[in-house]
DNA sequence: AGCACGCCGACT
DNA sequence: GTCGGCGTGCTC
């Protein structure tokens, strides 16, 4: 070695995206200045066979490697860190939190340009301006060039900094000016909103709740804003957001969708005379590139995105915003499973601002925290201005006639608001035509081959489709199992309702909304439009129906199968059917005619429905969350799935058997172990899966017993073929 | 995750 | 005879 000793012994420590919970060593690049090599900068290096972009954590004088394993890194692309070491020890709570390996939580945190090693400095027009010399220059005294007095002269009239845009009729004078040191320019400004509306008058509760938030500015507080539809969440937050803006902060908003951003978007543009960024993946590489660097540069102030926006580094940290804070898009379900609520309140922490989760219908464990103590409730229990909410009524369908699922009460419900000329919106939360196919002779019924679930039939496309793992086959009239006995759809699915409705009005418009049939790009807006015009007449759809959009020409609503969300395995299902009530009866109707909702049910008197109808969401939340301690049961339970498929099920199951013995000694009271039990296959026939449930009502046993499963698979003897995967479910429920 | 190496089925 | 399928193993 005939370098310098010093340069020569740093040793610089990297993550890499890959799935591998540790760092690699790597050699400074050649020719680098060590005073660059600050955590947080990215290097290019070569990993196996192929490039990355990683990012350095450490400089060490010692690596664990063999020394001649040590390969120099290829270059230095950032200048300074992109990453604050603020943002990097928060990221690393991030990867310990969610079981995630940190270099892929801190790539996956840059935008996607960044991540793929290209330049960092986002594309800007430039600004020209005169120099203090330029602007005592007279027009006149520039001899010989007609083109650059005229540049002067109107730079002289226009004293702002002029886009270079606007000065293309004279590129050569530009030129010359600037060479005269009488012009500079310099990265545009990113443009600010207009921000000409004023604040809206607020009611008390609002006031109250705008004067206790903008008291916590300035350090970590979580804040839930219970707020009833149409009672003004949004003017709460502008006004607190205003708050923070005059205090030279930041702002963070998150929303569950894209599909609601354009909404807010336009109404803080209208209030605040600042600088408003979006982030969210209907927007291309450059232009999230553009809006992360402006956060963390500081020059814009703030940020609307979706989940992935909170990652955003944050130059002046002021709030935190997550609206509709029950959705379930919070969740991210693949890759870095995680809950944006928690790891938004999580980095609040980190960051000192408050967090405000905002909703008219909280999750159960919000409102449970919020009895505890951990969160401060505020209430909004009154909407604001005259609009009146929409009643709901209870349908008793017992032993009524129902046609394709549709009682006559409902039915003569749709034709009086047909003749009124208004819509109607029914909701089935079940899509295709029927959930089961039976044999009428000997009672066969179709399944799906590689899952554990029943085909789901689809007649318009004449098919049986697996709504588990997406198989799909043709459809048959006589039975494969007995060859004689007719083949009949059991029980409805918006398909067969769709079917139904066009027999009975054959002259009206009938949209359906479902997965099915909002596939192609631009039909979901499509469709929209149409109920927006009023040119649809009945609307029919599942959940996707109910977010975000008011229909002011609908005046009947009805939830069609409210029993299988009360009688539901999933514990969740009756918390996400009052959700699902209340947010209708939000989006409905309009002032002078607010219109029905009616809940089909063959249990009126079931006591969620009844007190959801007397007491509204506050009072069901509160007895859901006190039958649960009645029963003994937690009231939440955080959980996690260790997964493994063989090509047998024997050795899949033999191995979780093996796991399962050495971690009996380890595992703690409070968490529980279930299994292993046979999974329901997955796509790839030919391979066996076994699951291994984890619960438990704490957090922190489930956690350091999660990170003990970990370096356990890491060591364990795996049979031929075995493969595993530890999903841990993304909401911290307790 | 990539990307190689490696060993078995349908093609010019 | 090869092209290419995805199983297995490694990456400072």
């Amino acid at each position: 070695m005939t370098n310098s000793p010093g340069a020569q012994d740093l040793i610089l420590q990297i993550a890499l995206p890959v799935p591998l919970n540790r760092l690699f060593d790597y050699l400074p690049p050649p020719d680098c200045d060590p005073a660059l090599l600050q955590p947080g900068v990215r290097l290019l290096v070569t990993f196996g066979k192929t490039r990355m972009a990683g990012l350095l954590l450490g400089l060490s004088q010692v690596s664990d490697c063999e020394p001649g394993k040590l390969k120099p890194a290829l270059a230095l692309l950032d200048q300074s860190p992109l990453l604050s070491p603020d943002d990097l020890d928060f990221l690393h709570w991030v990867s310990r939190y969610c079981h995630y390996p940190y270099g892929q939580v801190l790539l996956g945190a840059l935008p996607v340009a960044l991540r793929q090693g290209k330049p960092a400095a986002a594309k800007r027009e430039l600004e020209y301006f005169l120099t203090e010399a330029g602007r005592e220059m007279q027009p006149e005294q520039v001899k010989r060039s007609p083109a650059q007095q005229a540049l002067l002269r109107l730079l002289l009239e226009h004293p702002s900094p002029q886009p270079a845009a606007n000065l293309s009729a004279y590129p050569a004078a530009v030129k010359s000016l600037v060479k005269k040191g009488w012009l500079t320019s310099r990265p545009q400004a990113l443009p600010r909103a207009p921000g000409d509306a004023p604040s809206l008058p607020a009611n008390p509760e609002q006031q109250q709740a705008i004067d206790d938030l903008i008291g916590k500015l300035g350090r970590f507080s979580v804040n839930l804003l219970h707020g009833v539809t149409g009672s003004g969440k949004t003017e709460v937050y502008m006004q607190v957001i205003a708050q923070a803006l005059a205090r030279g902060q930041q702002v963070l908003a998150l929303l569950p969708e894209i599909s609601l951003t354009p909404q807010l978007e336009h109404r803080f543009r209208q209030r605040f005379r600042h600088v408003i960024v979006c982030s969210h993946s209907g927007l291309n590489e450059t232009e999230r590139l553009a809006a992360w660097q402006a956060m963390r540069q500081g020059e814009a102030d703030i940020m609307l995105g979706t989940r992935s926006a909170l990652f955003t580094p944050l130059q002046r940290p002021g709030l935190i915003i997550l609206d509709e804070e029950h959705d379930v898009s919070f969740k991210q379900q693949d890759g870095l499973r995680y809950s944006a609520r928690d790891i938004a309140i999580a980095r609040a922490k980190h960051l000192a601002t408050p967090v405000v989760l905002g909703s008219a219908t909280p999750s159960l464990e919000s409102l449970h925290n919020a009895q505890r103590r951990r969160y401060h409730l505020l209430s909004l229990p009154q909407r604001a201005g005259s609009a009146a909410a929409p009643g709901v009524h209870l349908l008793d369908i017992r032993n009524k006639p129902l046609h394709a699922g549709l009682s006559e009460p409902l039915l003569a419900a749709v034709r009086a608001t047909l003749a009124a000329g208004r819509q109607t919106l029914l909701f089935l939360n079940r899509r295709g035509y029927a959930p089961v196919q039976i044999c009428h002779a000997c009672g066969w019924v179709a399944r799906c081959r590689h899952c554990d679930a029943n085909l789901i039939i689809h007649a318009g496309e004449r098919r049986l489709r697996c709504h588990h793992c997406g198989a799909a086959q043709a459809l048959t009239e006589i039975c494969p199992a007995c060859k004689t006995g007719a083949l009949q759809a059991l029980g409805v699915g918006t398909e067969r309702i769709e079917w139904q409705l066009r027999q009975m009005f054959p002259d009206k418009n009938i949209v359906r909304l479902d997965r099915d049939t909002t596939q192609q790009k631009g039909a979901l807006q499509d469709f929209l439009q149409q109920i927006a015009s009023g040119a649809a007449d009945i609307i029919l759809g599942t959940q996707m129906l109910a977010k975000g959009h008011h229909f002011p020409g609908v005046t009947l609503v009805a939830l069609l199968d409210v029993d299988s969300g009360l009688f539901s395995i999933d514990y969740r299902a009756s918390e996400r059917l009052a959700q699902l009530i209340v947010q209708v009866a939000g989006r409905a109707g309009r002032a002078e005619d607010p219109g029905q909702v009616l809940l089909q049910t063959r249990h009126p008197e079931h006591p969620l429905l009844q007190t959801l109808l007397s007491g509204g969401y506050s009072a069901f939340a509160e007895a859901a969350l006190r039958e649960r301690a009645a029963a003994g049961l937690p009231p939440f339970s955080r959980q996690a799935l260790l997964r493994a498929s063989a090509p047998t099920l024997e050795a899949a199951e033999a191995f979780l058997s093996r796991l399962a013995a050495s971690l009996k000694p380890l595992t703690p009271p409070e968490v529980n172990l279930f299994g292993p039990v046979p999974a329901p296959m997955s796509k790839r026939a030919g391979r066996y899966h076994s699951q291994m449930l984890l619960q438990s009502r704490a957090r922190r046993p489930l956690h350091a017993l999660l990170d003990q499963i970990e370096t356990l698979l890491d060591k364990m003897k795996k049979p031929k073929g075995l493969r595993w995967s530890l999903d841990v479910d993304p909401i911290d429920l307790y």
